[in-house]
DNA sequence: CGCGAAGTTGACATCCGTCAACATGCGTGG
DNA sequence: CCACGCATGTTGACGGATGTCAACTTCGCG
């Protein structure tokens, strides 16, 4: 319903480009599901979900308005939901162009993915997601954070508890606190960089797991 | 040094082939390097590493004869070492074919693994990690660890101290036991099914993170 | 006003990393 | 053949971070 035509022509390219909302929490397309089509994010947010057969619940990605979803594979890896209404226009899937330069990317973001959820702490993890949403252009100090306490906590691999209580303690030491009901406030950027101390890959190195133990 | 005329020969389809020995902790190629040749383990085991800032290693992978190294992106997104003494295949990347497919296998893996550091205890993973070995083909229930304990941690993303008290409970609990020096015997694969639970995807499920709370 | 969902906070338990001591294996050189 | 030293692995004691359980609060909506 409420198709969006500003939306729609915004990059209406091709003929074939349709515009579709959804309601918060509503599926746009369903793990396994063939991916003959790509969907471009016009407004609100998208969760990509995967279920585990233990019950877990496992969110790869948040996608906010710009970004695109299941350019990767041929199936989609991962369910995409409406975290907030949202609409999202569907390019059919005939470019080849789209298809090797998104995977390379999408690879690199899971290596980076992995390297978070390796061995980090409950605060590196979530001053890493503030500063990776922060990011995103447009965007100065004040960042959106529209997904439930579940949501992020089954993106970081921690429980609602460990997100509300580390949250309640960057507030308290004024790095980011509240602001309104969906926002944060960044108070103090560099210290946000400094916990979050982004595990960027180097190209050389000799030492093994302990940090710099014997040089 | 060394080569294998042997080795050489099995996929000698081409002429470029070439068959490179290494001995163990020598590195095949960097991270960053331009990936104009992909390989193959014609023997040895070798393993992928990513060095990240804060002085940690993560272990993207291990490789066994048969499996192949390097094919995804156009440069390489880790460095290759020998777990032990080794022998390469290196093959001309000039076959376009070989891209698009193992790209996409081995963002399924990466995908996989993120499950496998997402949320479960060092026992799970010891076990995921096991089970991985024994299903390559041509092995039974003994199961080859050429690699150390160093190397485990740093692919589990657990401590060396970790993954040896688990492995000694796992031999009291008769479920894996050590046979000689770099393998080890399953006594009990059930057992080790039920550990690991492998988290594979399910397609739907209406489940947030707590386990079946309400249901 | 009341109810349920979501979030916060506290008490407690548990897993795993850290530190430290010791054991084992292996190569080198006497 | 043994002595020694270093790398690797094992084991124990301990502490800290985070999951679990439970109580309470807040918010949105009828």
């Amino acid at each position: 319903m409420a198709n969006n035509p500003d939306v729609a022509s915004m990059n209406a390219v091709e003929g074939a480009l349709s515009a579709i909302a959804f309601r918060a929490n509503e599926v746009a397309f369903h793990q396994g599901d063939r991916a003959d089509h790509w969907y471009e994010v016009a407004s609100g947010v998208v969760r990509t979900c995967r279920f585990l057969v233990d019950g877990h619940r496992h969110l790869t990605g948040f996608y906010f308005p710009g970004d695109v979803i299941g350019t990767s594979a041929e199936r989609f890896p991962a369910s995409a939901e409406a975290v907030t209404p949202c609409t999202l226009i569907s390019h059919p899937r005939n470019e080849t162009a789209a298809l090797s330069i998104p995977s390379e990317r999408a690879l690199e973001s899971a290596e980076r993915y992995v390297a978070l959820l390796g061995h980090r702490s409950a605060t590196e993890r979530i001053a890493a997601f503030i500063l990776q949403i922060s990011r995103r252009p447009t965007l100065g100090d004040r960042v959106p954070l529209p997904m439930s306490r579940s949501d992020i906590a089954d993106h970081l691999g921690l429980t609602i508890h460990t997100i509300s209580r580390t949250l309640t303690d960057l507030a308290r030491r004024r790095v980011v606190v509240p602001d309104g009901r969906f926002h944060l406030r960044i108070l103090d950027r560099d210290a946000l960089n400094t916990l979050a101390c982004e595990p960027e890959a180097v190209t050389s190195m000799k030492a093994s797991t302990p940090i710099l133990k014997g040089l």
